[in-house]
DNA sequence: GCAGCAGTTTGCTCCAGCGCAAACACATCG
DNA sequence: CGATGTGTTTGCGCTGGAGCAAACTGCTGC
C-alpha cells in the first residue's frame, strides 16, 4: 500500500460513502486506503484509465468533466471534502468515464476494487450509501437533462451557480462564496453554453450587483433574485 | 399481498435486479412481489407520488417522463421486459421523481420497501445489482448531458434513434423495428427539441429511406447512415 | 357513413445565442 | 521590467431551430 500521508479513521465519518458505519468499520477503511496529496491542476484520473479505484477527497476539490468522441467537453460535477468521486466505474466498465482534476491542493483517499468489495461483503451498509449517493446523482442529471431541453441559458446559468453555492458555496457576512476557482469556461461547460454567453451573463448580473467576481472567485450578492431568475418560467 | 396473477420464480431469473441470485432468492421475491396486469395508456406512479414501491416490468412497456416545476416535461427513459424501474426513489427522497405510464398492455411487479431491504439484507447481490443498474443509467443520463449541451438537433435524434434501437429493437428480415409506439413528440422530448424539429428530421430520412415510419411505428432501414449522422462531427 | 380526436406535416417568422475575431485584464517568470 | 500565457469582455453577422398557425391523416366511436 502506497501512502503519502496517515489518515485517522475518524476523518472517513463524515465522508458520504462511510456514513452509519461501526467505528471498527473505519478503522478497516482507513487502513486499506491509499492517501495522497496532490497538486493544483494535477489529473487524478483521465477518462478511459482502466485500474480504476474508489475515491474520495478529503481536502481540496476536484472538477470532473467528461468529453465525447469529438472534442465537446462538459463539467459533470465538482466533488468537494467528504465526497465520493470515480467510484461508478467499478462497478460497470471498469474504466474512468470521464476526468479528473484537482482545483487546489488536494487530499484524495482511494481503495482499490477489491478493496471496497471487500469492505462492502462486511458492511452491507457502505453499498446502500453508494445507492444512495449515485441516486441522487443520477437525479440531478435527469434535472439537467431537463434543464438543457427546455430552458434559455440565463435560466441553466443561475441554476448551475445556485447548485454549486449548495454544493460548495460557504457564506460570509455579506454574500455566498463558491469554494474553489471558477472559470467562465467551466460555468458555461456546467450549463451547457458557450463562454462568451455565459461571460455575457455574469457580466450583466455584476452590473445588476447580484454578484461580484474576481480572479475567477464569485461571491453571490443577492441569491433570492437569481433564484428568480432560474425559477421564473416567464422570463 | 395484493395479486392479480400469479408468477413463477424463473421469470424474476432474468431481470435486472435479480441477476446472479439462488434460486432460493427468487423464490423468495416471487412469493412477496405484488403482480398487476395494467391496460394500455394507464399510470403506474405519479411524480411526487408517495408510498414508494421497486418496480419491474414483467411484460410489456412503459415511458418515465419528468415534469419540471414549469410544464416542461422530458422522457427519462422507455422501460421494457426485464427492467427495474421506479426504485431510486426508495432510497432517496421516498417520492417518485417522475411519471410512469404504460405504452402497451403491462404486466408488471413490484415490491415494498420493507420487503426490498429485507431481501438485500439477506442476498447482498441485489444491492449490488441496484449500483450496477443505476450506475449504467447514471452514465447514460451525463451522455445526454453531453449530447444536449454540444450537439444539434439532428444528430440528437440519431442518437436517441440508436439508443431506443439497442434497447427496445428487434430485428427482422428487412428493418430494425422499434418495440413500442413511439409518438413524434416522445422522440422529441428524449432528444431535447420540439415535435416539430423531430418530425421534420424523421420526414426528411423517409424520403432518404434511412427508416420507414407509419402509425406511430417505426422501423430502421439504414442503421450505418444513421449512425454516421450521430458520430460525423462534421455536419 | 360522418364527427371528433390524436397525431403529423409543413410553411413562415423571428431571435437567442453560437462562432469568429479582436481587444483587454491579470497573473507569472526570465 | 517587458514578455508570455491564461482568462475575460465585447462587437457583429449568421443561422438553427423554437414558436405559431393551419392543413392534413388516419384512428375510434356513434
Amino acid at each position: 500500500m502506497i501512502r503519502d500521508a496517515q489518515m485517522p479513521p475518524q476523518t472517513l465519518a463524515a465522508m458520504d460513502l462511510f456514513r452509519e458505519l461501526p467505528p471498527a468499520a473505519l478503522e478497516t477503511a482507513a487502513t486499506c486506503a491509499r492517501v495522497r496529496r496532490v497538486p493544483k491542476d494535477m489529473c487524478i484520473f483521465n477518462q478511459g484509465d482502466d485500474n480504476v479505484r474508489a475515491h474520495a477527497v478529503i481536502e481540496g476539490s476536484v472538477r470532473i468533466t467528461q468529453s465525447g468522441s469529438d472534442g465537446a467537453q462538459v463539467v459533470i460535477r465538482f466533488i468537494g471534502p467528504a465526497e465520493m468521486f470515480g467510484t461508478v466505474a467499478l462497478f460497470t466498465d471498469k474504466r474512468y468515464p470521464a476526468d479528473a482534476i484537482t482545483l487546489a491542493e488536494t487530499t484524495e483517499a482511494s481503495w482499490s476494487e477489491d478493496e471496497l468489495m471487500r469492505l462492502m461483503a462486511r458492511y452491507p451498509q457502505i453499498a446502500i450509501n453508494v445507492i444512495l449517493i449515485i441516486g441522487k446523482r443520477l437525479q440531478e442529471a435527469q434535472d439537467r437533462v431537463r434543464e438543457l431541453a427546455t430552458q434559455r441559458a440565463e435560466r441553466r446559468v443561475a441554476h448551475a451557480l445556485l447548485r454549486l453555492a449548495r454544493q460548495a458555496g460557504h457564506s460570509t457576512v455579506d454574500g455566498t462564496v463558491i469554494g474553489f476557482p471558477l472559470r467562465r469556461r467551466d460555468l458555461a461547460d456546467i450549463a451547457g453554453t458557450t463562454l462568451h454567453t455565459a461571460s455575457r451573463i455574469l457580466t450583466g448580473w455584476e452590473k445588476a450587483r447580484l454578484l461580484t467576481s474576481h480572479n475567477q472567485h464569485l461571491t453571490i450578492r443577492d441569491t433570492s433574485e437569481i433564484l428568480r431568475i432560474a425559477e421564473n418560467a416567464t422570463d
